[in-house]
DNA sequence: TAGATTGTTAATCGATTAACAATC
DNA sequence: TAGATTGTTAATCGATTAACAATC
């Protein structure tokens, strides 16, 4: 990073679109896009495009464009993508188990490497690949795993002590899933995924014909 | 709504958080609350409160605060919960699994009420309580069910087909599950989950002590 | 009445968009 | 060289925060 300044969160958000972006881009054996380019294909604002990468350095030449090759392996470079990172699952239930189930976490270098629930009838069986282990034992497991990312996919209830216990086990950044606001410390960094509040903001733009 | 204009899309989302404090509160027998309790309650800001219910005309009472169940009920009723919404699911793989069995969706007045997959060897299966049928089914099937909210668990490969046939079958409003961008007609509104962009976010905040 | 707290207007902040000089 | 397109600065837009008169 050239200047050591303020990335706008919106502008990291895209990055991640962008690589899905770039990934399609290479299955079309597209070697060089314009910003133009992208804002035809792909529905991004070349501007906006242009200004987003801005904050980590030059990308393109200009009357050229930008190598494809190029712009992917930077960017995956500046999100941490470039080795696989392990990832912390706890909560066996039908969410965990899809999320432990999701292929693309593998395409984008992201690998669950151990899964914990508190329920004695899950702890010990398989899920996936993974044997579920006790929530008990998640600061001893993440000793040798050293994950720094975490994922909560227990009910509301129980998200307070999970993200408590994912800290104390020396995860800084925790992906909730739970529809529940977590407090965690300053130092860690939380993403929350909600379906409800995503169901909730379509069902405002409803159609009143009733 | 008092006046005709814009609601900000953040002030939208943050409305659908407010709710499950309200529920919390409730639970508590909370049943006045103003603003600045809230604010070191749950961590929302005060000011930023009063401003997104002001779209939405007049809550509270000075020197009072606000009743928890009118705030409730109000609000649930401009995002338009009060009555159950149903929502058709097109993907019977995990996700759509996990998505059907979500018990929370019920409490907030949502209810998949079909699944669909292109998969022969799914169809006809139980998914929990539902059927799952033929996509090819799905423009029939909701001329009798009549949903307006559709969820895309489909992988990315299928995502803007699937979109496709939602809107053809007259679903306005999409949740998008599916790691890609799709395009829709102007008249329908996407949200977008995307588990890769929250972890690749997550990623960026990585100590760098490798 | 005095104290508390709303709803709203104004001030601040930050992100998006537009424009263009630099440059391939 | 002429045309295309970048990276960046400046202008615009919109959201957040602060402040306060109205009011319970």
């Amino acid at each position: 990073m050239p200047n050591g300044i303020k990335v706008p969160m919106p502008t990291l958000e895209r990055l991640a679109n962008y690589l899905t972006i770039f990934s399609d881009l290479k299955i079309r054996n597209v070697e060089t896009v314009s910003s133009a380019d992208l804002e035809s294909r792909a529905g991004i604002n070349a501007a906006q495009f242009r200004k987003d990468l801005s904050y980590f350095g030059e990308f393109g030449r200009p009357g050229i464009g930008y190598n494809v090759n190029e712009l992917q392996a930077r960017i995956s470079r500046i999100l941490n993508l470039q080795k696989t990172q392990s990832v912390l699952l706890v909560g066996a239930g039908n969410l965990g188990a899809a999320l432990a189930g999701y292929h693309p976490l593998r395409t984008e270098n992201f690998q669950i490497v151990a899964a914990f629930d508190n329920n004695p009838n899950k702890i010990g069986k398989q899920l996936w690949d993974l044997t579920i282990q006790d929530i008990d034992e998640i600061i001893s497991v993440n000793k040798v795993l050293q994950a720094r990312i975490g994922i909560i996919a227990v009910p509301a209830s129980a998200a307070q002590e999970t993200a408590e216990r994912l800290v104390s086990a020396n995860v800084v950044n925790i992906l909730n899933f739970a529809p529940t606001f977590i407090r965690i410390p300053s130092n860690v960094t939380v993403r929350h995924i909600d379906f409800l509040q995503e169901l909730a903001v379509l069902s405002y733009y409803l159609p009143e014909d009733d």
